[in-house]
RNA sequence: GGGCCCGUAGCUCAGUCAGGUAGAGCGCCGGGCUCUUAACCCGGGGGUCGGGGGUUCAAAUCCCUCCGGGCCCGCCA
């Protein structure tokens, strides 16, 4: 009675989908609703660096605040999830795999700086591209405003010249704070300088508001400990013309959230200073309540392996892409909200099939008795969908099981034999599906990156050597798998060998673990003139 | 100096944000199969949920506190 009455409460209290951003949906609405700002459209903002390379964390980012979008959606309230491209943001430093010349446009705004690689209009718009292709493979709707637009049109005129009519007050607000005085001193816009091109060099010094502009002498300023240079140019900025921006902590949020109208954004810690100090600017100077928060923990890397000792390359939504579909990465992102994440690519297996758990259980295929672990489960598979699921399920083959394939597989005839071996243990009844091909491409991915199978070099002794010698004599005659299986146990039992033993010693020569498939037609999958060579190989090095 | 996260089985971690019988994978032990795909299947051992206090009918979960590990901010973004 106890127990059933405690059910249906908590079935009662399931909101949306069961999610943790259900949940801030309903709180962002409630919290709309007695705000009294009306209810037409609720605008949610993700803000996304464009000056390095977007990795893990500018995609969570991403996904994070999409599903909140599409949660506040599914509530039946009209959403807009707006990207905010930061791409006049300065150049602070080269990063790791970019080319040197980089160096001359420290300071830059990444917007103004050319596309090192030739295929974009600038630094900035290759970088911003790099998250924009990972985020529409993942299936987001978005609308995109770069930075650069947005002061060139604009779009923040108002906001800016609230901000410098007011620019005491907002240095005084950093510096309760954070304790930082030098927006008491510095106006909080950065012009571009007209003569040298830098941002981050210019300091303003005085608002004429008659004229839309703001003096400034090109002066050099400290970034990540380097000194950058300023040109000693004393010029004017016309904000409304968008000849530079707003700094980031001394209102630029604030200005967006109150121009866009945007109701909810959540951010990393490492920008929690400036999220308070935009709170009280955008509520004390620009008289907009802001939007509400979330905040969430960073992802590290782990490190490791062979990715960013051979390549240097941080973990980006490609990388993970080589190796597990989008919805897995979705998965990792969306799962916690709370909690440092360190990932690592050696993660991407244990996603991939924990998706498919989701989808057993989105299908009612898996059963789970606690309605509301079970309501947070199908929802979080749909989120990973970003409520597109698939109508049917996919065939789900264990990653692992995949790998082991992948790792056996012929070279050239990889698909062929993996779904031979998979229609085998009776995951695939027919041909394979488009599904299936990309799985089998991630394990060969997999494989090919993490696990280059060395062939090892075995310590044989005479009797192994002449039973090996008798095998391939025994391959160079026939091309029957069965005979070349039955063979292996003739030839190990003839010179005295326990066929076990004998395997074992197979398997290290030809793959360097002690077991493997079914070595009749393994060696004939694999070629009969490669199956030779390698056991050859293994005969002649022994004699060096 | 300010803030945040983590501590759960031998290992890696879920579970904590919506309190309701402590879980998974790997490893380990035993068994099935043994002219063999490593797989897989069955069974097993194993945890004071970092310590202490509090709230509650009920705490890994909420609150306080202490210990240990780590991160972010304190320039700029």
């Amino acid at each position: 009675m106890e127990a059933l009455e405690s059910t249906m409460r908590r079935e009662e209290e399931i909101i949306g989908h069961g999610t943790w951003y259900d949940k801030i949906a309903a709180e962002i609405i409630e919290r709309e609703r007695k705000l009294g700002r009306g209810l037409d459209v609720i605008n949610v903002e993700s803000g996304v660096a464009a000056s390095g390379i977007p990795h893990i964390g500018s995609f969570s980012e991403v996904t994070r605040n999409y599903a909140v979008s599409l949660a506040i959606k599914e509530q039946g309230y009209e959403t807009r999830f707006i990207l905010f491209s930061d791409n006049k943001d300065g150049l602070r430093s080269v990063p790791a795999g970019m080319p040197d010349s980089l160096k001359k446009y420290l300071g830059f705004p990444v917007t103004d700086i050319p596309d090192p690689f030739g295929c974009h209009e600038s630094y900035g718009d290759h970088m911003i591209s790099l998250l924009i292709d990972a985020i529409e493979e993942a299936g987001i709707e978005y609308t995109l405003i770069k930075g650069s637009d947005a002061y060139a049109q604009g779009l923040l005129n108002e906001e800016i010249r609230i901000l410098l009519e007011n620019a005491k007050r907002v240095g005084q607000i950093v510096k309760e704070e954070t304790g930082q005085e030098k927006y008491l001193e510095v106006l909080p816009y950065f012009p571009v300088c007209e003569s040298c091109g830098r941002i981050y060099t210019t300091k303003a010094y005085k608002f004429l508001p008659d004229e839309n502009k703001i003096l400034y002498r090109c002066e050099g300023m400290e970034i990540k400990h380097k000194w950058i240079e300023g040109c000693g140019y004393e010029g004017e900025a016309d904000y409304t013309k968008g000849e530079g921006k707003l700094a980031w902590k001394a209102g630029e949020f604030a200005a967006r959230w109150r121009a866009l109208e945007i109701k909810f954004e959540a951010y990393g810690k490492d920008i929690a200073d400036s999220v308070r100090v935009n709170d009280r600017i955008c509520r004390e100077i620009l008289g907009y309540e802001p939007p509400m928060h979330a905040q969430y923990e960073m992802f590290l890397d782990k490190g490791g392996r062979k990715i960013s000792k051979s390549k240097g390359n941080v973990f980006t939504p490609q990388l993970w892409f080589k190796y597990g579909s989008p919805q897995s990465m979705i998965l990792l992102t969306l799962k916690r909200f709370v909690g440092t994440r360190n990932v690592s690519v050696d993660d991407i297996p244990r996603y991939m099939d924990e998706l498919d758990e989701l989808e057993d259980i989105y299908f009612g295929r898996r059963k789970i008795g606690d309605p509301k672990e079970r309501a947070k489960l199908m929802g979080l598979y749909k989120y990973c969908w970003f409520m597109n699921p698939p109508e049917k399920p996919s065939i789900h083959v264990p990653y692992n099981l995949l790998v082991s394939l992948a790792r056996v597989a012929p070279e050239g005839s990889e698909y062929q034999f993996i779904a031979d071996k998979l229609r085998r243990y009776g995951y695939l009844k027919n041909s394979l599906t488009a599904d299936l091909r990309k799985r089998i491409a991630y394990a060969l991915n997999w494989v090919r990156d993490f696990e280059e199978a060395a062939e090892a070099t075995i310590e044989l002794n005479e009797i192994e050597r002449k039973a090996i010698t008798e095998l391939v004599e025994k391959l160079r005659s026939t091309e029957d798998p069965n005979i070349i299986q039955s063979s292996i146990f003739e030839i190990a039992r003839a010179n005295g060998i326990k066929p076990k033993r004998f395997f074992q010693t197979l398997y290290r020569i030809l793959l360097g673990t002690p077991y493997g498939p079914r070595l009749g037609p393994y060696l004939i999958d694999m070629g009969r003139e490669n199956a030779i060579r390698a056991l050859t190989r293994s005969l002649t090095r022994q004699n060096t």
